[in-house]
This record gives structure tokens, C-alpha cells and sequence, in this order.
DNA sequence: TTGAAAGCGCTAACAA
DNA sequence: TTGTTAGCGCTTTCAA
């Protein structure tokens, strides 16, 4: 099956007549005009004749560095995650940099266990998008060893100035976004609102339960009657459980719109709205956040909250590159502004309707 | 930043007062019992208290292997490919193996890019999982220079015999998922059918069409009325613009039921059905390939065929490592049987209804 | 059971 | 412009 002999570069110096040394400098990228043309050409026709390619393994020994980036996701089955990998790819192209991605299933073992490995390939930085709020102390350790970004998950408080930041990081906007959700549904007229919230060990999703909170408090006449139960993961089952819990309330304490803290969570709702014989959105409003793909296609079309992840991957991407090379990026905090998408699943309630 | 020097094999050995080649077999995993009990311990925990953690791209210079797996992918956006991921991951741990995740987005160019890249790095073998008809010289040459597997995308037309299998393939047998989801339909009493063809350059998709034509050949009073074009990518889009050509036909010529070769392309026949007025199920029953992610929750909520994603990421990672090990696998070509999700997108049609 | 030494493939001083 | 040399951090054969 396999079995040509790998060319090294020893191979293309004989086969030229030069020494590696030379070989090496023909070849490289930013030393080649240290060597005459004449040779350069040489000693490149020579390696293509051969099918030669650099051993990146000792190529990265001798540099010390290895052109490579660590990504780390909680969850790869995410759109939104993959959109910030793509960024990081598409920013990584121009400097030749190869990603490692891990994903850690939100398990900070597994956490610690890919990290290790990243480190032990040398990465030259890790892009980190999985921590949680009880990692700090393992990321600032982290941050001795290795240049650290922190992607989409941070452990910045919304309400903390950039000052006081104590990491790189690179977020969208929860604060934002959630307020962003709870304006839409009080603007169309909603007073009794109810959050799904994600899991709190999770700073974006305190930070979407703070904006919606602070969002309510400017509007004393809307009531905030959300149970206080939180979801233990992000997902549909755990949506539909919290929703479940709130349509149990005595008809006039229910809420006429809820927020949930992701698409997945909303359907959930959806789905305990079905089961409870109410309606979306005549009995009750229903709003997202992440816009996943075919969420437009759900019944009813989700109102939801967009998310730059492709951007937020090119700005991870470049202060990845900033640490790298030494530079104190200008910023050590960047904050992209989510969008909301506004579809079927949010209206007016029904006694202004 | 970073500040702390990262300790070598050599600071354990000095600190431990022995050699580093006795270090080095102390920490070893497999030669530790060369060296006493008591060495061994104590060049353990000095290891230990040092932070020691032995770089992988030195061992792997020496070894003359790295312990890394690559994959290559041709959509990271997809829950099934994320499945196969996640499946060789979950082989690999055992064997203590790191992945190198890339994604081509489906273009040659960037296949050949990042298939370079991975053998620079010497990985020791290569789970391709993004290779289209064009490509087979390409992995020919390919395995020449490393082990591979081919995953969910082969070059095999369902017709071969495993035993003029040219590659190590792990599939998903799409001839057999297309026929269940043909009969799945013949079985409800439709006689009109139509498929929307994904692209040919994939094996996959050939497969789907061979399959599908295989199993309305067995039923002479059902014809096909598909219109012979193909999607020049499996998207939402093009499923919407093929159904679109399918439903200019006159009602009496028009299918009643079609088949779709993957869920996103359903999912826009769905919007051709009511751009067209129509209504599905009752008009025209639908059902995809794939069962994606909330395609339960569209409306109507997608037949389709479900792939056992996991299964089949496990299966490739265990022929890479047979391969790796030189032990020429039992078999060639494992294929792995899909399985039809019936929900709410087809019915019988109309007239019997 | 341990030490000595060579060398994986490459790059980068330094010398010529 | 090119050759020489040392050495990145590790493993492993060979000797002791």
C-alpha cells in the first residue's frame, strides 16, 4: 500500500549538489534570497522531481515554533461554532497556520485532557471556546504557558469596564443580544415575560439573564415571571421542561412571551406550548437566540438573535496571531454586536392584538 | 504573559540525579520496567512537581510517528459528519491518538491543500471523508504516502463486489437507504415519483439515484417522473429550484411524491410546494436523506433516512489504525445500514387517500 | 539497572 | 553565495 521512501532534505542536497544548509535556504520562505538564483532554481526543480515536502515535525523542532493553532469548542455540532472555526481558518490562510480543533462536550475533564494535548504539540496558541465560569483558575494558569484567547465564552461580567479585564477575549455581545430580545417583546406590548435561562456556569448565559433582567427593570410595568430554575444544558429537553414548569402557573400569571436562552431551548418551548393545548404565537410569544439553521423553517419561524461567528473567528484569529508574535493587542477585549432576526414567533398578545 | 521556561526531559533528569535516556524510559509507557521501582518513582514525581509534560514534537521526530490522526472533512456544518468525528475520536482515545480536523467545503483545490498540510505534519494516517468521483487518482497517489480510509464518501458503485475494492472504504450504504425510502413511498401507493438528485461528483449521491431507480424498476406500474436534472450542490436552494422545474409540469404529469437526496433539500421542495400552492403531505408527500437536526420540527415534520453517523466514524478509525499497524484489515469495505425515520411528510396520496 | 552516544530532519549562526 | 556545525528534545541501541 504505502511504500515510497520519503525524500528528505538531505536527498534534494545530494541530488543538487549543495549542501542541506543551502537546500534549506533555496527552499524557505523568507531566507531564499540568500542564495543565487541559479541554485534556487536547482534545488526547487529537484525537490518537485522528487515530491519532496517538508517535515513539518522537525521543521517545528528546530524553529521551537509550529504554526499551529489549538482550537477548543464545547460543542461541534453548533453552526455558529463551526461559522467562528471558518473564521479562524480563513484568517489563519494567510499566515500559513494549521488549526487543531478539540472538542470538550462541556466536560471540564475532558477540558483539561485536550488542552494537555494541545500544549504537549506545542501549539503556538489555543483559542478557548468552551470554558466555564469555574475554569478561570485553570485558564489563568494557562495563560503562563501559552498565549490564550478566549472565544465566544468569557468570564467577563457584562458590566465590567475592559480595564479591569484579566484575558484576551473575543465575545459576542450577550448583554446585548438579550436585552435586544426582551426591547422586541415589550415593544410589541408584552407585560408578563418569562426567561428560559441556559446553564449559569456558562458566562453567556449570565450575561443574556443580566441584560433581559436589566432590559425589564426600565419598564416597571412589565413583570418578570420567570421561575428562577435554570436549565442544566442547552437543550431541547431542558427548553421544553422550563417552559413546561411556567405554563403550569395559573392562567393569569403566565407569561404571554418568553425568551429563551437559545434556539434549541425555544423549540423546547414550542413543544411544551403544544403539549400544554397553547398556541405560538397567538397565546404565547416565543423568542431565540443563536439562529440555527432551519430555525426559520421550525413551526412557527423563530424570532431570533443572529450571532457574527465568522467574524468573531477572524478577530479570535488575529489576536491569536497578536499574542504570537509579542504584540500587546490594542485591545484585550472585543465585543461584536449579535442581531435580531424578527419572524413568526413573536407578536403582539392577544388582548392588543 | 507567558513567562515560565518549559522543563525538558533533560531538567527531570538532572533534578532526579540519572541519565535522561533513564528519564525518558522512567516516564516511558511501555519501558518503564527497565528501570527500578525506586528511580522510576522518583524521576515520576520530580516529574510531577517540575510540570513536566514531554513534547510531543521531539518524540514524534524520533519515533518517526506522531500519533495523529487526520480528517478530512468536506462540510463541518453537518450533525452527521460531526457524529462520524466524534465516532473516531471516541476510538482514538484508547489509543491515546489526536485527530487534525479540515474541512474542504467541497472544492479540489482546497482538498489537495489541506491533504498536503496533513502529511507535512506526518500524520499517520488519513480519514477522508470529503472525496468526490474526480479525486480517485488523487487518493490513489495518496495511498502511496499514508494509510487511508476512505469515510461516508467511497468510489464504490454499489453494483461492485467487495472484491475489486481498489480502497479501505467505511460507508453508509446509500443504495439500500435510497431503496427504503423509494418503497417507503411505493408502499404508501404512489405511482408518480420523483427524485431531486444531489450532486453526481459524489459517490454518495450516485448511489442515492442508482438505488432509487433500482427499486421503482422493480415496480413497473410506478414511474418516474424525475426531470434528470441534478443539484449543483446539495443546498436548500437548489432542492427549492429542482422541485420548482418539477411542479411547472402539468398537474396530471406531476409527481406525488418526492424524494430528496438529503434533508436540506427537501426542506426546499417544501418551499416550492408552497410557492406552488401545494401542500405537503397531502398534495405531494416528501422525504430527505439524512435526519438532521430539528427536521422533526419543520413543518411537517420530515420523513427521512437517518445514518449512523457514530458507528461509522468508529469503524473507520478502527481500519486507520489496522492500517497503522500494518495488519491488513478482514475486510475493505464495511457498510453500514441506514434506516428510514417515518414522520409526517408522506402519506398515500390523494386519490387513495 | 543505568549511562553513553547517536541521530530523527531541519534551521541558523558563523566562517569562508 | 555557500559550506560547516551545532543542536532543538527525545528515544533507543549498545555497553557497562
Amino acid at each position: 500500500m504505502r511504500e515510497l521512501p520519503v525524500p528528505t532534505l538531505k536527498d534534494v542536497a545530494l541530488k543538487s549538489g549543495v549542501h542541506v544548509g543551502t537546500a534549506s535556504r533555496a527552499l524557505s520562505g523568507d531566507q531564499y534570497h540568500l542564495v543565487s538564483e541559479a541554485t534556487r532554481a536547482r534545488v526547487r526543480s529537484v525537490a518537485e522531481e522528487l515530491g519532496y515536502s517538508t517535515n513539518a515535525v522537525a521543521q517545528s523542532l528546530r524553529k521551537g515554533t509550529t504554526g499551529a493553532l489549538g482550537i477548543v469548542v464545547a460543542d461541534l455540532d453548533n453552526s455558529f461554532i463551526v461559522a467562528v472555526i471558518r473564521g479562524i481558518e480563513h484568517e489563519s490562510r494567510g499566515r500559513d497556520y494549521m488549526s487543531l480543533v478539540a472538542e470538550t462536550q462541556d466536560d471540564p475533564r475532558t477540558l483539561r485532557d485536550v488542552v494537555t494535548r494541545l500544549l504537549r504539540n506545542q501549539v503556538d496558541a489555543i483559542i478557548l471556546s468552551a470554558a466555564r465560569v469555574t475554569d478561570e483558575e485553570f485558564v489563568s494558569e494557562l495563560e503562563q504557558r501559552v498565549p490564550v484567547v478566549l472565544a465566544v465564552r468569557g468570564f467577563t461580567q457584562a458590566s465590567e469596564s475592559e480595564d479591569d479585564s484579566r484575558h484576551v477575549e473575543v465575545l459576542q455581545d450577550d448583554y446585548v443580544g438579550s436585552r435586544a430580545a426582551a426591547n422586541h417583546l415589550m415593544a410589541l406590548g408584552h407585560t408578563r415575560i418569562a426567561q428560559l435561562p441556559g446553564p449559569p456556569q456558562i458566562y453567556s448565559f449570565a450575561g443574556r439573564s443580566e441584560g433581559y433582567r436589566a432590559a425589564l427593570a426600565l419598564h416597571p410595568d412589565v413583570i418578570d415571571v420567570s421561575t428562577g430554575a435554570f436549565a442544566l444544558e442547552s437543550s431541547l429537553a431542558e427548553g421544553r421542561r422550563l417552559a413546561a414548569d411556567l405554563l403550569r402557573l395559573q392562567p393569569a400569571l403566565r407569561p404571554t412571551a418568553i425568551f429563551a436562552h437559545n434556539d434549541l431551548m425555544a423549540v423546547g418551548a414550542l413543544d411544551a406550548l403544544r403539549d400544554a393545548g397553547l398556541r405560538c404565537p397567538v397565546d404565547v410569544s416565543v423568542i431565540g437566540y443563536n439562529d440555527a439553521p432551519l430555525i426559520d423553517h421550525i413551526d412557527p419561524p423563530l424570532t431570533t438573535v443572529r450571532l457574527p461567528g465568522f467574524e468573531l473567528g477572524r478577530h479570535s484569529a488575529r489576536m491569536a496571531f497578536s499574542l504570537i508574535d509579542g504584540v500587546t493587542p490594542t485591545r484585550s477585549r472585543i465585543m461584536l454586536a449579535p442581531e435580531l432576526v424578527d419572524r413568526k414567533s413573536t407578536t403582539p398578545p392577544r388582548q392588543l392584538a
